[in-house]
DNA sequence: CACTCCTACGTCAACGTTGACGTAACCACT
DNA sequence: AGTGGTTACGTCAACGTTGACGTAGGAGTG
């Protein structure tokens, strides 16, 4: 039952040699002989033993722990969620496990988990930083730990980061609606505290002015947390007396929340849609979702290159990555002005 | 920039204390004095010195590493992430965090995930058992590794797992299809070495049964894993002489894909569609999809709860738990025969 | 044949922490 | 004053592994 795991010890009295010489034959290090190699092999596997890769990494030098941390804001966001497979995919086959947690978009929360994955010595972390203040992160950087932001750029300096092309591809999208014809085109955004959501609102704002449309406020609607929010800003602002005739939705959960209400209204084959993220089914609805999609393997895959590469010692200036977004047409973003 | 990360042994001697007491200090203990407490502390602080919890593991008497492994079978699939996300949840109020991995339903992957777990001494594992043999699973279990498994029953015994009501549920799901006259009611599942996928084909032909209608073996497709499969499955029934006018649907991407096919063809709004596990935007689709939702946070919570629990030494009998899935109307489901 | 070099091992200590145990100082009772 | 108990520390070794270094024996060299 709870007999104790078989130690290298144990394997050495087993196959009559020295620990040394088990370690060597486990590491696959010179200096052990190929008939007592086997002989420790076969030891090895009667008594089921497991190298104990954390008392390994207490004792090496280079002290790795062959883990990294993830921390992203929700897991169980569809786009966190590819993102987080994404980089397990690709530290894995450098033999690094992944420890992932949320952050809820909490600093308090995003301090502690840094400080469990801290504890845990782990080699790096990839952080979707919580909004706000990055003092956390920046004190953890500050000690050496290496690290990756993605989604949203450090605010301090010395770290690499992943981002997307936020600005130019919210850019595009307005001057897209704009161009067939749109005048009165919404903005429905996430948190303000979010550089992503500043950066599309100042795509919005971009797109607007090079199509020479002129700026509504009141078709600015922000820090939309949630489907909930977005659903009372699309409210509101279909009860404006000149209400839009396409909306920019720039997050994910802000889009189904405008969807949700357009389709109340049955004004979804009437009013344009563009959101900033793909989502599943996007192409199922009636009329499909325009989306500006992320390449999110893309941002996983670069992420994890970058802090695998830190890990192993690479000390080249800091990168921050742009991986192209892509505006998919499906339908809702080629709706004329009635 | 690389210096050394401080140790008790750093702050011990800050503080002029023995490093015993420090441990004392840190891990609150009984046998340190306010004075000296408050000195050592503020040691720890000046030298921003963090507890290493691997050699923590390492000396302590009960060896927990306060982290446990989940290895489910896609994390980007929107059920595996919020699963993940529900665990995760509950571990970290017990201080414990998770190494999360993909096994891709394939076994081998799968074994060298619990190997490369076992090997950071995680203190026990949730998995998403992959198809065909769980010897792996089964020879670390009988090692002592606490486990629990969702979604999927172990084929070995004395194991904690938790899934839900896949056969009651696709029964009641297929009767209320019979109930409303329909008589041609395909089955479409996913791959046929998954448990989840025979019961619940299992309840298709109960539900069938029960309403007395007989099985058209023509009408059943298995083994479709994704969504393309999916999609040309749906396009063959549909091309029978006497096609359904109802489609059960047994997993979220063949759902998926069915309603593609059924979209493509005009058909959405004729032929019935009833899907297992419900997934985002269901309901904006037209009409709404009627699915069986399982209780996504409730799995998770009651794994996260057995695994915390086996953890910590319960050892009473190994528990099946069930937890019912629910099914939502929304509109595909209540589509008559035409 | 003495010398060096190499290979295949072994020995020992240390990584950062804590359990077991020791001890000095102090208090409270006889 | 002697006894017993408690509190606040310290000392030492060990967790499982590996780096540094030591050594015995054989092969190669002049």
């Amino acid at each position: 039952m709870d007999r104790r795991e078989p130690t290298m010890r144990d394997v050495a009295a087993l196959a009559k040699v020295s620990t040394k010489t088990v370690s060597r034959v486990i590491n696959g290090l010179p200096g052990a002989g190929a008939e007592v190699a086997d002989r420790v092999r076969a030891a090895a596997r009667t008594l089921g033993y497991r190298p104990n890769l954390t008392a390994s990494a207490l004792r090496r030098s280079d002290r790795r722990s062959a883990t990294i941390g993830v921390l992203f804001e929700d897991l169980s966001n569809p786009f966190d969620a590819a993102l987080l497979r994404a980089v397990e995919d690709h530290a894995r086959r450098s033999g690094v496990l992944v420890l992932a947690g949320s952050n809820e978009d909490d600093r308090v929360l995003q301090r502690e988990l840094l400080v469990s994955l801290s504890a845990r010595r782990v080699d790096g972390v990839v952080v979707m930083a919580a909004g706000g203040h990055q003092d956390a992160l920046q004190h953890e950087r500050e000690r050496g730990t290496p690290m990756v932001l993605v989604d949203r750029p450090p605010t301090f300096g010395d770290t690499d980061c992943v981002t997307t092309t936020n600005r130019e591809s919210s850019r595009d999208a307005v001057a897209r609606l704009a161009a067939l014809g749109h005048r009165d085109i919404a903005f429905l955004g996430d948190r303000r505290t979010l550089w992503t959501s500043q950066e599309r609102y100042t795509g919005y704002l971009e797109g607007l002015a090079r199509a020479g449309v002129a700026l509504r406020t009141e078709l600015v609607h922000t820090d939309l947390h949630g489907a909930d929010l977005a659903e009372t800003a699309t409210a509101a602002l279909l009860d404006l007396d000149r209400p839009p005739t396409a909306l920019f939705t720039a997050q994910n959960l802000v889009t189904v929340g405008a969807l949700r209400v357009l389709r109340a209204r049955d004004l979804h084959r009437r009013v344009a849609v563009i959101g900033f993220d793909d989502f599943p089914l996007a192409d199922l609805l009636e009329p499909a979702v325009t989306v500006v999609r992320q390449d999110v393997p893309g941002i996983g895959r670069k992420a994890a290159e970058l802090i695998l590469a830190r890990v192993d010692g690479d000390t080249s200036p800091p990168v921050h990555a742009v991986v192209p977004a892509a505006l998919v047409p499906r339908g809702s973003g080629e709706i004329a002005p009635s």
